[in-house]
RNA sequence: GUGGGCGUAGCUCAGCUGGUAGAGCUCCUGGUUGUGGUCCAGGCGGUCGGGGGUUCGAGUCCCCUCGCUCACCCCA
């Protein structure tokens, strides 16, 4: 390769074959899931308003901060390629006035997102993630339904390793005020903590929890814990959505730690991850965001939802990735004996026929010899193989290894009749 | 953005203390003047990631750079 061949863009992959079907594969059984438990496809655009993503995914977060794939079109407008689902889903939902809907409005997703990062295992610059969103309630149930479902489809695609935790984050108001709390605490004991850490105390004081440094973990350990400033209502609800995914028989932990990324979280927060994959172990996550609907112009609407990553569903599955087969049912090869590509002409006419009998054919279309075009036809796995030699016409049986001279609607009516 | 590891044929790789690039697989052709699988023979295919330096001589040593990859940060 030389130094000026263009590559793929970094980060970015080609799916050829076994991983564009296993890709395929999930995004088949994700549609029968949801299509099942009653959510509705959308597909948003791939790019948006810039100011969308500013405010619905949230200023301060990393994403919006230097992760953001932005660019003007022609008349100036400040557009970004979707770096997460949940922005674009909540805008159609209010673009599309849903919220008259009967409740809950429940939509599910699918495609590409894209965020400027280091690429590392399970990590892409282009990634492709699933995702459900549901709309318009508050009901713990709706939050156990959707944990459910992303358990679920992990046990849909044999997903090893994995561990559900689950946490509460209160309103934004408590959170906030916890926070503040922990900033305190981290100052009260800064000589302990490692330096990274105390870089960080102002800027995300939460990654604290997250130290694999000894001293600071043992401070860590004394810390206050955001599950116990939640407010009554809040515990409340944590409390039923635990209950229900007991009683279902769902296994999580309880992770008090578990702080995802992005503002717009409210209450329950969960992720799942699996211990086959690497640094980025989680598969898939999400939570509610009560605030986020009126944040970007609609009513007061309570919604949740999460997103699977499809990279990661696939490095931690035990399902082998195949290519789809595409073995011909029928070769059609051909002599060379006449002038003016004669018996290529008659091939080509024999090829419309199958394919319009519902035959899966394929010609000879590199020139080869016959018994070059045969050697190929048994590569490719085809069963029959028509040889067109002047105005002859013969069947090839390749397990059988025998031939005869037929009509082409003899052969048309073998291949029909004798598939498997 | 930072750090570690790795860049030799389409793929998987070998290449000794520096001596002027190989193997297997794939692909193409012939052996079989019109017939597959096995076998045999031949062929296509590399600015050894790129640039500079040391040297009589660099795939090999040194410097820079680009790329891939893993990890940090953060997330799917």
């Amino acid at each position: 390769m030389s130094a000026t061949t263009i590559r793929a863009p970094r980060g970015t992959l080609d799916l050829l074959g076994p991983a564009a079907a296993a890709h395929e594969r999930v995004r088949a059984r994700a549609a029968a899931l949801f299509a099942s438990a009653g959510y509705e496809q959308v597909e948003t655009p791939i790019f948006e308003a810039t100011e969308l993503f500013v405010r619905g995914v949230g200023e301060a977060t990393d994403i919006v901060e230097k992760e953001m794939y932005t660019f003007e079109d022609g008349s100036g407008r400040s557009l970004t390629l979707r770096p997460e689902g949940t922005a674009p889903v909540c805008r159609a939902y209010i673009e599309h006035g849903m919220h008259k809907r009967p409740a809950p409005v429940k939509l599910w997703y699918w495609g590409p997102f894209f965020r400027y990062e280091r690429a590392q295992s399970g990590r892409y610059r282009q990634f492709f993630q699933v995702g459900a969103e549901a709309f318009g309630s508050a009901d713990p149930a709706l939050d156990a339904e959707l944990i459910a479902l992303l358990v679920s489809l992990a046990q849909e695609l044999d997903v090893r390793g994995v561990t559900l935790r689950i946490a509460s984050l209160g309103t934004s108001e408590s959170r906030a005020a916890y926070r503040e709390e922990l900033r305190a605490f981290l100052r009260a004991h800064e000589t302990e903590l490692a330096p990274e850490v105390r870089a960080r105390i102002d800027a995300n004081p939460l990654r604290a929890f997250d130290a694999k440094d000894a001293r600071t973990a043992a401070v860590m350990a004394r810390a206050p814990l955001l599950l116990d400033r939640l407010s009554a209502a809040d515990a409340e609800h944590f409390a039923a959505v635990r209950e229900l995914l007991g009683e279902a028989h769902i296994a999580f932990e309880i992770d008090p730690r578990l702080v995802r990324g992005l503002d717009y979280y409210t209450r329950t927060v969960f992720e799942l991850s699996s211990s086959e994959l690497g640094a980025q172990s989680g598969v898939g996550g999400g939570g509610r965001y009560d605030r986020l609907i009126e944040q970007l112009g609609g009513p007061p609407t309570p919604a949740i939802g999460f997103a699977a990553g499809i990279e990661r569903l696939l490095l931690a599955s035990s399902a082998q990735p195949a290519a789809a087969a595409l073995a011909p049912a029928l070769y059609i090869a051909f002599g060379a004996g006449e002038p003016q590509g004669a018996e290529r002409t008659r091939a080509f006419a024999l090829w419309q026929e199958a394919l319009a009998a519902g035959i899966a054919a394929q010609i000879e279309l590199c020139g080869r010899s016959l018994k070059r075009a045969l050697a190929h036809a048994d590569r490719l796995g085809a069963p029959y193989v028509a040889i067109l030699t002047g105005q002859q016409l013969a069947l090839r049986d390749m397990r059988a290894g025998e031939q005869r001279q037929c009509s082409v609607r003899e052969l048309l009516a073998a291949i029909s009749g004798g598939e498997r």
